[in-house]
Parts: structure tokens; sequence; C-alpha cells
DNA sequence: AAATTGACGTGACCGGAGTCACAATAGATG
DNA sequence: CATCTATTGTGACTCCGGTCACGTCAATTT
């Protein structure tokens, strides 16, 4: 499906860009979706493009050698994966899985790297986001480190909410994660992580509201337990 | 202590520089020494050198909430630290320790931005350095996925040994970090680490050959027990 | 030389997360 | 609507890595 340059324009690493670079980025950018579970980046291959996620949410995923599933980030919507192509010819470290129904748009490598190369805003930006992304993966370490596995979870649970969203009493998490989906990203089992929400829920601090939403209905006790100042 | 030309150009980050950009860096380097333990950068403070490592080694380390470390990475010998700096102005998000007494050279932030953003080639080679963090990272994530720990503490000892030394029959590795700078790394405790050291002397796969001096004897079986196709 | 420190080694115990097995939903699909 | 599959919910049991409590040893300090 053909992409305009507006809609390459609603992605914050473009946005700054100048009218005739999104317009030569335009013909090699295409609208994709896909269907829940399904793959976006597969790890191994030399992937040729650039995914910015338009709706949805990602999950990059990675497998040890017994084949176990090892979660490493969430791709919120605005948000792009898959960038590393743009630094060096090296394979896709990981998979990237759409956790839920997504459509995305996919930009060939070679001309984001041309205008990134010429423009060098363009180019800053996606530095200071390879940079976020490495600050990103040191939290979710960090997290790891928890030997208190409610606090990890509530950790994670925290780190879903968006920013604008911290400051109100309450907040909504849309198509959140399964619980398997969080799991791996912790390094616990699926049991553990459903035993956790049921704690919370119990608590009244978390609620299901039908399919695909979940609503965190008291995010200063969440924060009090993700950062261990009360007992789950 | 002053810096020359010639000790910046032995970085391969710095080595392709033209010799004028090394001469405009080099008032602004310094020499520096650490003894062990020491703090390298300092986590949470907006740092205004990078860090090139000249001898010795250095661990980002980061902590927990509730004060646990956490091992980040190693930094060997030619390499750097502290590179974040160069693309935003967040503050340093991990410390960074001397595991053994170290020599560094510390170059100021700004000129080695403003050499950055003038000389593309420095531009890419520093882009490409962060690419290859990010996959660290990711192995190192993955690593923590294997639930068999014996095989998480070989993988670990397997990413120790240099490229250069994955082919032989036996390899060194020089200064080991100890145990429990290994155990940070992996989420384990100091003597889960040591007890599998044991099992792996026992076996004769390594040896230690008086202080600072590691010996993988044999290589191949370490690297069976790292990849499972054995169990310890 | 004595004392201190930090790294390494080792045993015993225990708690808690993984695993397994199964039930109950809820969603997709025909 | 009926069927099938994926997700969630829950109990029981097991096991294994953390913790604690030591001891040993080498290196450094006083």
């Amino acid at each position: 499906m053909q992409v305009t340059p507006e809609l390459l324009s609603r992605f914050t690493l473009l946005k700054p860009l100048p009218r005739e670079a999104l317009e030569q980025l335009a013909p090699h950018a295409a609208l994709v979706r896909y269907a829940r579970r399904a793959v976006v980046l597969e790890a191994g291959a030399r992937e040729d493009n650039i995914c910015f996620l338009f709706e949805g949410r990602l999950q990059g995923v990675g497998f040890t050698i017994d084949g176990r599933e090892v979660g490493l980030y969430f791709v919120e919507p605005g948000d792009f994966c898959g960038e590393l192509a743009l630094f060096d010819d090296n394979p896709q470290p990981e998979f990237v899985i759409a956790t839920t129904a997504t459509s995305a748009v996919f930009v060939a490598r070679k001309p984001l790297r041309e205008v990134m190369l010429q423009n060098s805003s363009v180019s800053n930006i996606v530095g200071r986001k390879l940079a976020e992304r490495v600050r990103q993966m040191t939290v979710q370490r960090t997290l790891l480190g928890l030997s208190n596995i409610p606090q990890r979870v509530c950790g994670q649970l925290y780190l879903l909410i968006n920013e604008a969203q911290r400051k109100a009493d309450s907040s909504e998490i849309v198509n959140p994660p399964t619980h398997k989906e969080i799991a791996i990203m912790l390094n616990l089992s699926r049991e553990t992580v459903t035993r956790v929400f049921q704690a919370l829920q119990s608590r009244r601090i978390i609620r299901r509201d039908g399919p695909g939403r979940l609503i965190v209905t008291d995010l200063a006790s969440l924060r009090h337990f993700a950062e261990g100042e009360e007992e789950l």
C-alpha cells in the first residue's frame, strides 16, 4: 500500500525532516498489517527495512540455546524497531513479534540511511534513539536483579505506563501483553505472573476491563510495590 | 598527564581520524590511573568525558532499588565506555568500576562530539559501536534466560574469551573478574559461581595460574557446556 | 610480624519459584 | 451455534539456588 509523506511525518523520528526528504522516502515505504503473533522482523536475517509502528504493540524476543523465549523490549506506537540495520550490515539480532494486531510502516533501509547521512539532524535523532534504547535495556536488566518477584512484576507494569499517564491516579494499558509475554521479559514462569496479577486484582490495584484493556486503578500503590516500599 | 596524538590513535575508534583531528583532541585528553574497585564513571552524573580503556578491565554496574548490584557489561582494553554522552545530555545510566588496576584515557565530551559531527566516518564508527553494544547486551540478556546455571556460567566464561583466542584449544583470561563480579552479571550468588568453578577445575577444564590468570585448558569442553550439549 | 581485608571454598538448611496437571474461561474460526 | 485453541486460574509437589555461617588463604597494611 502506498504511503504519503504526511503519514511518515507522524513519526517523531521523521517529523523534523524537510519535505523533500519525506518525498524521497515515501516511494520506498509501505504500510503493512500483521495479525497477532506474526513475525515482523526475523532474527538472523539481514532485514532491509526499518519498522515504524503505527498501532498495536510489538515485542523483541530472543531464544536461548535450549529454546526458551527471552523478552527483550516492547515497542509502542510512534516508535520503531530494526534500527540497528541503519548502522551496520550485521543481521537482526532478535525476533520482533506482534503481540496484538498491528499496522506498521516499513521503510527501506538504504534510502533511509542516505537521508540520515545527508541530514545530520536525523543522524542525531537516530543516535539519540539508540542511546535511549541502551538506557531502556539497562533499566530492564536492572529489573531482573530484584529478588522480590512481585516487585519485579510491578516494576514491569509501571514501565508499561506512558510517561504522560504516570502522574494521574489511575491509568489504562490498552492491548496489554499476555502473562506469558510479561513472564519472558522478567525471567519468570507464566504461572508466577498470573499469581501476582491475582494478588494485585484482589487488592483493587489493577482491573481487567473486557478484552484488551487493563486498568490500573491505584497507580500510587503500584508504584509503592514497584519501589519496594511495601511488600505484596 | 599529557596525551599525545599517537596514543589516541591506538584506539580503534580514533585510529581512522585525520592527524588534525587527533591534534585537536589531544589537549582535551588525559591519562588517568585507577586502583582496583575505583569508580571510573558515576551513575546519575552528567559525565563530561568518554573513557578509553588502555589496560585493565572495567565493569558497568547498576543497582536495584533494594541495593543489589547488577552487572551490565565488561570493558576490555582498546574499547571505551561512557559513549552515550556523545548522543545526548542525559546522565550516565550506570556506574563503571575498575575490576583491576587500570589506566585509561579520558577525552572531553564536547571536542569529541565536534570531531564526530564534522567527520562522518567517526560518526559512523561510533554509531556502529553503539549498535554493537546493543547486540552485546542482547546476548548478555539471553544468557540470563538459561535455566541451567552451570551452562550460564560457562556461557559467560566463553564470552570473556577474545574472538582471536576462540579457535585455539586453550586460552587464558588475564586479570579475570572475581566470582562476585561474574555472579552479578548472571543474577547468581557468589557461592554458586564458586561451585561451578570448582566443578570446572576438577574436570580440568579451567585452571588458576597464580594471581590474575585464569587458564581455560579445554576450550572445546567449555563450549560444549556453554551450548548445553553436555550437562555439568 | 601481627593484623586486617578481601577473595575463595564448603556445608547445611530453607523458601519460594518452577513444573506439572488440570479446570475454567474467553476468543477465534468454521 | 458449535468447535477448537489460547489464555488465564489454581493447587500440589519438588528441587535447587540463596542465604547463613563458617573456615582458609593470600595480599596488603600497620
